[in-house]
This record gives structure tokens, sequence and C-alpha cells, in this order.
DNA sequence: CTTGTTATGTTGAGCGGTTTACTGCACAAT
DNA sequence: ATTGTGCAGTAAACCGCTCAACATAACAAG
């Protein structure tokens, strides 16, 4: 069996100082001297010894934890949108000192009320919620709540609930401008339709395609499905064209629909950019390497990820009550899209 | 200002038991009888309360919580291997009421022994390690160690680490019989090298394709490259035919490999499965949608992460002292691979 | 009537830290 | 000598829950 487990009041008896000693050595304390705090580390380092965190954690009333909730989809962790958030938050939340619980919003998840149960039962400190789409009503329950509250590259209009995004509406009129200002004025749009942030972007688009000052374009626009899929990009291709087979510049929600369209228009042989002007939004890694190279508006989730922590931190530590982040985005030309050819 | 936090305290006060009462209560202990146990749930409802986490984890010495570290790739969440096997792993953790800290294996976190101050610090009961490669030797602090500790598939030869894994070896049988079996003797092999797992199955193919009963087949090898993608497998068939222009059949370490190796031959100009076999390993959904379909090995990574944490919750109770399990595998046929065209 | 048994609650001693207020003490200023 | 001012360390009151040991009552059996 185990030797029982060291305990701070070992420490103590073993350096000769007092228990709270110990505790201030272990938490960096000035109050401590240099001479002191090394007795007490040579003792700590000798037995390897590490404070209980539950013990830590319930005297100090902080977990040091954040609760991080990813989206319930079955390949969700092949997204690399996730990725770069979630790498931006661990880089971010690590470096600050907290851990991350990992948890997927499973209808079970929802039902039980986890995500109310974790933050009252003190488990995290915070939550950072990444699985939202326009289904997630339950959420209101942080309205006004003392719990801290994230909403990560999201948000939902009419309530108020804390987000940290990137701006989808800025990222809609980078699009236009670019589509438009190449002289296109017969646009398919390829939506997402499951987000706030996706809807934010359509109603957007549109707008600025019939206000166009230069000439307004007609723009359409199909639903690229729950996913956001290349397969989806594929489909939604497919069924743009047949609506309106004069288009010459196709627009879609993220690169993986934009790759799909792409596919399809290849399949179809539809020149592109030549005949046809292709567009993606994320610059996910892929859109530098297809052929051409897809022109985007880049997302930096990454940064997203870091700028979520941060808040999340100011909010526990009540150096701010709310928060709502726009992250600014930036156009990316690459070799799909192309100048309008003249008739 | 928040409204002081109801304790179990408040529960026992306002409901007319005593603390322990409610504690029981809460707890689903038998000893306490339907009547009483309905009058404290209303309190405990009235108020949404859920007991302090870390008060509860200090007193029963169990933080129900596992930690799971998983690789530093880059693109790591864009491997469907990890989240299969990680989803595995939350859905079973979470049935049994574990919660999941997760970590990225960065140099960092090996650097600041983070992996010992987890489990010393009692912030996780066990930890499910799905991050190694050969290189992990830091690893081996845990041979003989108090502390729970699973290798998800993987393992290491010579090293008393529990695992639990897909049987690699009885894969690479499997690959080996399939492809001996169509009668090819003229075999090249995309290999892993960055994991015991992948030499080990490169070393169990390489044998039984020079010990084959019916024949030897003259076996030769690449490495698919650090990071079994696409791309390098692409690259690792062109050096495979290069160097050996007469194979008939490729047999990569992993799907996405075998998809890259498929996409060369493609470019060019050599059928599959006419000119050549292809097989892969794992079966990935992709590997049923390309054309032709592609052979494989099945893997249930899924499996592997619900057996993981089925092991390493026995390994906390003390039910098993430890822990070496190989899942097997099972071959799928589809269009990649055929017999070997009669000369 | 006594004793045993079962069922249901309660008491209270921890679990292993954090943190506030307090104690000395050395040294400088008055 | 008196008072003030930091500095370094300590005592002790929690933090909120678990659980083994004990208490009590009701009822059956001898």
């Amino acid at each position: 069996m185990t030797t029982k487990r060291k305990t701070i009041k070992d420490i103590a008896k073993e350096s000769g100082f007092s228990l709270s000693t110990v505790s201030l050595v272990l938490n960096n304390h000035p109050r401590i001297s240099p001479a002191t705090r090394e007795r007490v580390m040579a003792v700590v380092k000798k037995y390897n010894f590490f404070p209980n965190s539950a013990a830590r954690g319930l005297a100090s009333k902080s977990s040091r934890t954040l609760s991080v909730v990813i989206p319930n989809l079955t390949r969700v962790f092949s997204d690399i949108y996730l990725g770069e958030i979630i790498s931006g938050i661990y880089e971010r939340a690590t470096s600050l000192g907290y851990k991350i619980l990992l948890d997927i919003a499973t209808a079970q998840f929802v039902k039980s009320q986890e995500y109310t149960k974790l933050l009252a039962s003190r488990r995290a400190d915070g939550m950072l919620f990444i699985a939202s789409d326009i289904h997630a009503n339950y959420l209101e329950v942080f309205e006004d709540s003392p719990f801290k509250f994230l909403l990560v590259n999201h948000f939902f209009p009419g309530k108020k609930l804390n987000y940290v995004s990137v701006d989808y509406a800025a990222s809609a009129r980078l699009a236009a401008e670019h589509l438009l200002g190449l002289g296109h004025r017969k646009i398919g749009l390829i939506a997402g339709t499951n987000t706030h942030t996706g809807l934010k972007f359509r109603d957007e688009f549109l707008q600025l395609c019939k206000q166009w000052p230069a000439g307004a374009a007609k723009a359409i626009w199909v639903d690229g499905g729950e996913e956001w899929s290349q397969r989806g990009g594929y489909a939604a291709a497919a069924k743009l064209i047949a609506q309106e087979p004069g288009l010459t510049a196709i627009m879609a929600a993220n690169d993986r629909l934009a790759i799909g369209a792409m596919r399809w228009l290849a399949d179809n042989k539809r020149a592109v950019p030549e005949d046809i002007s292709v567009m993606g939004v994320d610059d996910i890694q892929l859109a530098a390497f297809v052929n051409p190279g897809l022109s985007t508006i880049r997302h930096d989730l990454h940064q997203v990820g870091i700028e979520a922590c941060n808040r999340m931190l100011q909010l526990i530590k009540g150096e701010i009550e709310e928060c709502s982040d726009l992250l600014p985005t930036s156009l990316v030309v690459r070799g799909s899209t192309a100048r309008m050819r003249g008739k």
C-alpha cells in the first residue's frame, strides 16, 4: 500500500516552521524571507510535495479551473475551427495557472443542466461556451446570473450574454466589397443558418449587395447545411447554379463550404476564377493549398480563444462586469476571385 | 453583490434535518427514508443547491475527475483519430459521474512535470494518456507508482505501464494475410515510425511477408512522416514506386496515408486496384467514400476510449492492479484491393 | 418482560489547506 | 527612555462536506 500522503503539516514539522509559513511559501507570499523560503522548499522538493487542490479550492474559494463546452458534432474534433479556439484557450489558461475542464454539449449535458451544476458546485470558476447554435435558449439562465459565463465566437441577439467573437458583420462587409468591387453583380451565397453569427453574416452580406452604390447586385442564397462541410458546399453550389446559371461569384460562409463549391464547379466544367469567382471565410490552412488558392476572410480563431480567456479572467476577478468584444477580420485575396469578365 | 451561497448547513436548517442527513440524501444513501429524502430534496430544489465539489473532494478524497492528455500536434483537433477516442472517453466518464480535465502534452507540460503535479495534487484521480510517442520516456515515473496511469492506444515495450490499445500486431497479420492471400509478392509499406504501435505494425507486417508459407514476398518500406497525413502518403507512394516500380500492392499504416498514396497513383496513371492494390488502417469515414473504396483494417477507437475509461475506473477502485488490454481488429474489404493480375 | 433486530437519524471528528489578526523584535527617530 | 515602523512568522478560525460510530424507536421473538 501507498505510504501516507504528505500534507502541508508534515512539511511544516520537518522544516521546523509553522503550518501557515509553509502555506505562504507555497503561495509565493512576499512576507516570507528568502532564507525561510529556501529551507521550506528543500523539504517540499525532497518529498515532491504538491498541495491538495481540493483543500486549496475549499479554503480559497476558487477552483482555478475553467469549463470549456464544445458542440456535440459527431466529427467535432475533426473541426479545425474548434481546434484553433481550444488551443488558444488552453495556451492562455495554462499560462494563467488555470486548468481546463472539458464538456460536450450533448442532449444529456443540457438536460441534466450540467452547465449550471458545474458552476454552482464550483467545479469551475467560469464557463467558456463554444457550443452555441440558435437553439441554445437554455443559456438564458446566465443572464444577470452571478456565474461567469462567456460565449466564444458567438452571440445571442437580444440576450445579455457575454461574448468574444470575430466580427461577422465586418467580414460580410469585407467580402461583399471585394466581390462587388470586382464588378460582380450576380452573386450566390452559401449561408450557415444554424448560428446567429451565420445569420448575421448572411443578412449583412445580402444587404450590402442590395445597397451597393455603384449598382445593386442580384444576390441569391441557399443553406449550406448544419455542418458547414465540404459536402454541404458541393450540394449548395449545385443548387445555386441550377437556380441562377448566370452567377459570376459564389460566396460561402466558410472555407470548407467554399472548397466544396469549387469542387462542384470543377466537376461541372466551370473555371475558377475565369467563369466564376469563389470566396470563403476563416482562412483555414487548406485554403492556401487548393487550386486556385481560395480568397477568403481571415478569422484568427486562436486569438479568439486567447481573448476569451483573458476576458473570462477579468470577469472572474471582477475587473469587468460584462463583455461583448468583436475582433477584427481581414481580407485575404488569392486566386479564386477575379474581376468579372467583360461580356 | 451575490447573496451568500447556500451550503448543506442551510439546507439542513431549513428542512429540519441534520447536516449529515442532507449529505446522505445528496449521495443517495439507502439509509434515508423516502419521506425524508423528499422533504430534503424539496429544499434542495428550491434553492437549486449543488454541493461544493471542493469540499466534497476534500472529505471524500476523490476528485471524480480524470485527466486526459492529448498530443501537441498543431492540427490535433483536426485528427479524427483523437476525436473518436476522446468522445469514447467522454461518453463513458460522464456516465460514471466523472469529469474530464484536458491537457495538451506541450513542451511546457512535460518540463513542468504537470503530469505528476496533476495526480499528486489530486486534481485528477487518474490519467489517460493519448499523447505518447516513442520519446515520452519521462512517463517511466509511473512505473510502480501509486498514481493511476493508463496509456490509450499505445504501449511502451519494456516498461511497466498500463495500456488499452488496439492490437496492432493482429492488424498487421490481417493486412498481410489479405494482401498475400490475393497473390501479391511485391509489397510496399508506408510505415509510421514515431510510435511504438507503428513500429510494431511495421515489424510484424514485414516479418509475415518474409515468412509467408505460400512463398515469401518482397516487402520494402518507407517512412510516412510524423503526421501520418495524406500529404505524407502522397510523398511516400512516390518514393516507393521510384524505389521499386514493380510493386503490386501498397500497405499504409493508416487510412490517411493510404488515401494520399491513392491520390499519387491517380496522378501518375496507375489504376487502383487493377495495377496496384492499396490498403489502409483505421477505417475512417472517408475510407468508404474515396473511389475506389479503401480496403482497411477497422480500428474501433471510440471503443478504445470507452474501454480505457472502464479500466481506469477499475484501477482507481483497486479492482485491478494493472492493465494491458489489446482490442481486436477486423478486416474491411472494399474496392482498393484485388487479386494480383496474372501476368 | 427482556433481549434482539431492523430501520432511520444524528453527532462529531476529520479532510488539508488559506488567511486575518496578532506577536515579537530590531532598528530608527524623537 | 519612549514611541513608531516595518519585517518575519504564527495561531487559530474557518472553508463545506463525508462517514464511522453512536442513539433511538419500533416491533418481533423468546
